[in-house]
RNA sequence: CGGGGCGUAGCGCAGUUUGGUAGCGCACAUGGUUUGGGACCAUGGGGCCGCAGGUUCGAAUCCUGUCGCCCCGACCA
């Protein structure tokens, strides 16, 4: 009896134990994900899709009322094209895919699969924009992209990923800079009020822009193991690619100009950023405003089955068009088995309805965050419910943000911020000098890079904690994913 | 792409050293007793032992190749 309790314990190693074999076990054993044949790609399965579909129509809702459009462009570029930007294309040609032919010929000219879609879109662009009547355009692309990276890991990096890709063009320097932050402050506002993960917003510094940008900007996350990520990118592309592909206007003054454009994406990266914030021990945890199940219900049996059922059906109906709501009525598994299996799988409040609670009157609720128990009177169930899933968004988004201010330490000087990287983990404000040189000597020295120069800046001492120059800014040092 | 580890049932593993026709636990199916924190009994189904060659009378086991997974580096969302 003992003995299988920990077997069930076991089930998913703990954290603290081996933190990549508890990764594994959350995604794979709550059926989030499977591993496919090809390699570095990965199914995602229905549970995990779900709460991809959630993340989408937020960020579709977001995107919409900043009056972006959606559309698609197509899957191959032709290897011309994709040359056209010399940056660009020296920055993805190691991680790009080929196709080589169609059937059994051979073809003419190479296609890449795409790695990023600003040259196929920037190309039609040239051909839509003639005047700054046109401008701005504001598109985004739903779609996969492919880059052959050397590891992968099951989304963090995968050779095959899904993602957002928003492309727009500007009349000049000002409404690109302002779409570029808008978008950032949009990914922002989503990591943090609905998936319940703070971020860092801030500038890359130049070793770390996309390649091609003018300025590329970031939301860094830490996940729980004390490493960062980056889980959002928006970038100013400037008039490179318009100069490149020929995206001019003619402006009010009857003067042609080049657009200035931007670019902006998140990926299903943001999943493995859930899982890593959030999850525990027991397993996941789901912000409620993206869990594929906010509410599962489950019935107690009693000896007279007709009883239980009859009040679950009621309460179901009354509730399923409000929440996103499921009832485990599945035979043969005993309502603990439940408790567990929902609990893995990260659902944030248990109802559990049986005899005795319809003797009184009351529904009993279980909270995933804390694992505490309420009694609900059953009149007040619904606005007792939507209470008690704010309260679970905004704790999750409480308990993330200590953890990352519990694990956010002050550099002043090399050894400190060597301290803090190798040892403390997490991350380490410092000042810098700004000189490429501090950046590559701390990555090579300990792994860490520039996670980005942070918009909310800190005084923390007069000189670069990394050579003792003059500083210039303050930067957030951490290992990253 | 370099160094290390590993592929045997859905999951976790034993068997490989010393070749002899594949096993354990969990899960799954059926029946019964159960059901408020991972129940129990009985019966049963499921395997090209990652894949392809080779050696051998005979290969999960030995040899060669290949594909995939995990960890540590380097590279990147």
């Amino acid at each position: 009896m003992a003995k299988k309790e920990q077997d069930f314990v076991k089930e998913i190693t703990p954290k603290s134990e081996d933190y990549s074999q508890w990764y594994l076990d959350v995604i794979l054993k709550t059926k989030m994900v499977d591993y496919s044949t090809v390699k570095g790609c990965m199914v995602i399965r229905p549970y995990g899709y779900a709460l991809w579909e959630n993340m989408q129509k937020e960020l579709d809702r977001r995107f919409k009322e900043t009056g972006h459009e959606n559309a698609y462009f197509p899957l191959f570029i032709p290897e011309s094209l994709l040359k056209k930007e010399m940056e660009h294309v020296e920055g993805f040609a190691p991680e790009v895919a080929w196709v080589t032919h169609g059937g059994y010929e051979e073809l003419q000219e190479r296609l890449c699969v795409r790695p990023t879609s600003e040259t196929i879109i920037c190309s039609m662009y040239s051909d839509w924009i003639q005047t700054y009547r046109d401008l701005p355009v504001l598109t985004n692309q739903w779609c996969n992209v492919v880059r052959w990276e050397k590891s992968t890991r099951p989304f963090l990096r995968t050779t095959e990923f899904l993602w957002q890709e928003g492309h727009t063009a500007h009349r000049n320097e000002e409404d690109a800079e302002e779409e570029t932050l808008k978008m950032l402050n949009v990914y922002a506002d989503f990591a943090e009020n609905v998936l319940a993960i703070p971020v860092i917003k801030g500038q890359k510094t130049e070793k770390e822009r996309f390649a091609g940008a003018l300025r590329t900007y970031s939301i860094e996350a830490l996940m729980s193991d004390g490493k960062a990520l980056q889980a959002g990118t928006s970038h100013n592309l400037g008039e490179h690619f318009a100069k490149v592909f020929d995206i001019q206007y003619l402006d009010s003054d009857n003067e042609l100009k080049y657009v200035w454009q931007t670019s902006w994406g998140v990926s299903t990266r943001m999943i493995g950023a859930v899982i890593m914030v959030h999850g525990d021990d027991r397993g996941l945890k789901m912000p409620p405003k993206v869990a594929p199940t906010q509410i599962v219900v489950v019935p107690i049996p009693a000896k007279d089955p007709e009883l239980v059922n009859s009040k679950v059906d009621a309460l179901y109906n009354s509730l399923k068009t409000k929440f996103r709501i499921k009832v485990d009525d599945r035979d043969g598994y005993r309502p603990g088995w439940k408790f567990n299996e929902w609990e893995m799988k990260g659902v944030p409040v248990r109802l559990e309805i049986g005899p005795k609670d319809i003797e009184k009157g009351q529904v009993v609720a279980a909270r995933r965050d804390t694992g505490e128990k309420i009694f609900i009177p059953e009149e007040k169930l619904e606005e007792t419910l939507y209470q008690l899933l704010e309260d679970i968004q905004k704790n999750m988004y409480e308990q993330a943000k200590q953890f990352l201010a519990d694990n956010t330490y002050v550099a002043h000087n090399y050894d400190e911020l060597k301290e803090i990287v190798e040892e403390k983990r997490g991350m380490a404000k410092a000042m810098v000098c700004g000189d490429e040189a501090c950046e590559i000597k701390v990555k090579e020295e300990t792994g860490a890079t520039i996670r980005n120069i942070p918009f909310e800046q800190e005084d923390l001492g007069e000189v670069c904690a990394v050579c003792g120059k003059p500083k210039k800014h303050m930067v957030i040092f951490a290992k990253s994913y």
